[in-house]
DNA sequence: CAATTATGTGAGCACTGCTCTTGCCAAAAT
DNA sequence: ATTTTGGCAAGAGCAGTGCTCACATAATTG
């Protein structure tokens, strides 16, 4: 899109972007919490006031690296999405389940920051929610896979959600994926709550007196909500191998 | 136990509860960052070193705040759990689901500090596993009084836990449900990680974009998890009236 | 080239957690 | 009853924080 015309212009994405790598890095360190401004600007050479050129206060900083940490996580589940054979539906679900949980590993702080306590008053101006919503996207597709191959075995069982609870699913479909029945996208959300309070658990030392390292735990989450979803056994289409 | 002895220990117990409630103030107004021990100091009239013997630094205080939210909730819990008739198992399940909801919504912040990201770099002394314990303790004694009564529908068609997993879940058995079978266990545990990656979705704003408010979801998450875990449906026993 | 605008500088304010010395006064020991 | 001990509060002080502001300097634009 628009080149970098100026050098000025040049400069400050550069410098921009190098700030919020050495924030980065402090911030995988030490935590959020110990995250300084002025130990940034120290770290860079430069005095503490300039980085106010360019982020208006730490919050602002903060925001940032939560924006970015949700499209890496997001890239992350998408390319284990688009790593597995689109007939392999339970297999897409594992792996990106897997990724997911790596990544969170890999990135305590990181997750922290973005499924942790919300920072100031209240977060989450409007950058960061589509960023966010990656993720239960990935796993929306994996459902809708297999409802276009017949294998998702959608409740007919399934107590059906309240008036208003079918409204905003309702509304939430449309957006997203409007041929799902309303049973199957209500228990995605409950899905979804149940994937990442796993992970606050794991990585926030919750499991610690029951199912610590929670490894299996893990494997076998991955399969129960799987099932508890819909979605085909293994040998539905061709996944074993 | 130990009656209060001396004039000095009497002082004593009676201003470090005051500081406890002086920062659980400030806690609730701005949230655990900005809980100062100077603010409390100046609020209480003594001056901020003076704090020091009573709570060797900040994180000490953070603690045992820590310790008396989890037991604040774990008693919320038992009481809902008691509040309700042993006959009437699911509407246990239900009391206490809401009970908890209810808690957090009430002290959000107090919530996050438990539920949110540790603090520093790592938490947890054993102080706080315990209290911690109370819930899940609640949620699994009201799988252990509907096995009492026969009407757990306990999976048989259940996929049964990894060999480690299973070795996992029977320690935690051993210690706090012998009777159980494993593959009830491993979804208590699964359940229990839904319930507060709910609880913290709604709070840190997570659940914006789909089914917000959510007191619907949540009404509907407790039944499609207490079928999930396996309790009977209302009728079962003489719940409904 | 001149005017404007963006960027870096350094001092300074108000605040934080925490330490240390000083003096006080109640509690235990003599 | 008097001395010693030890818990306690006070206040100064250190190093650090986020953030603002007046000022200098460099790059861009008219």
């Amino acid at each position: 899109m628009s080149a970098i015309r100026t050098v000025r212009d040049r400069a400050r994405a550069e410098l921009t972007r190098e700030i919020k790598n050495e924030a980065r890095r402090q911030l995988a360190i030490e935590g959020a919490n110990a995250l300084s401004l002025r130990a940034v600007a120290r770290e860079l050479g430069m005095v503490s006031s300039a980085l106010y050129r360019y982020f208006r206060n730490r919050d602002e900083l903060l925001t940032a690296l939560i924006v970015d940490a949700y499209n890496a996580l997001g890239e992350i589940a998408e390319s284990a999405f688009a790593a597995v054979a689109d007939t392999d539906v339970r297999g897409r679900w594992r792996e990106v389940y897997r990724a997911v949980r790596a990544w969170a590993r890999r990135h305590p702080h990181e997750y922290a920051l973005i499924y942790g306590s919300p920072i100031p008053g209240y977060r989450a101006p409007q950058d960061t929610v589509t960023p966010a919503s990656r993720v239960p996207l990935v796993l929306i597709g994996v459902l809708r896979d297999s409802w276009a191959a017949g294998t998702l075995r959608a409740g007919s069982g399934w107590p059906p959600p309240s008036t208003t609870l079918s409204a905003q699913i309702e509304r939430l479909a449309t957006s997203v994926a409007p041929e799902l029945p309303g049973q199957v996208l209500a228990r995605a959300v409950i899905v979804w709550t149940q994937l990442f309070g796993m992970l606050s658990f794991e990585l926030f030392g919750q499991l610690v007196g029951s199912v610590d390292p929670s490894d299996d735990f893990f494997e076998h989450a991955i399969e129960q909500m799987a099932d508890f979803v819909g979605l085909p056994a293994d040998d539905a289409g061709d996944a074993g191998r």
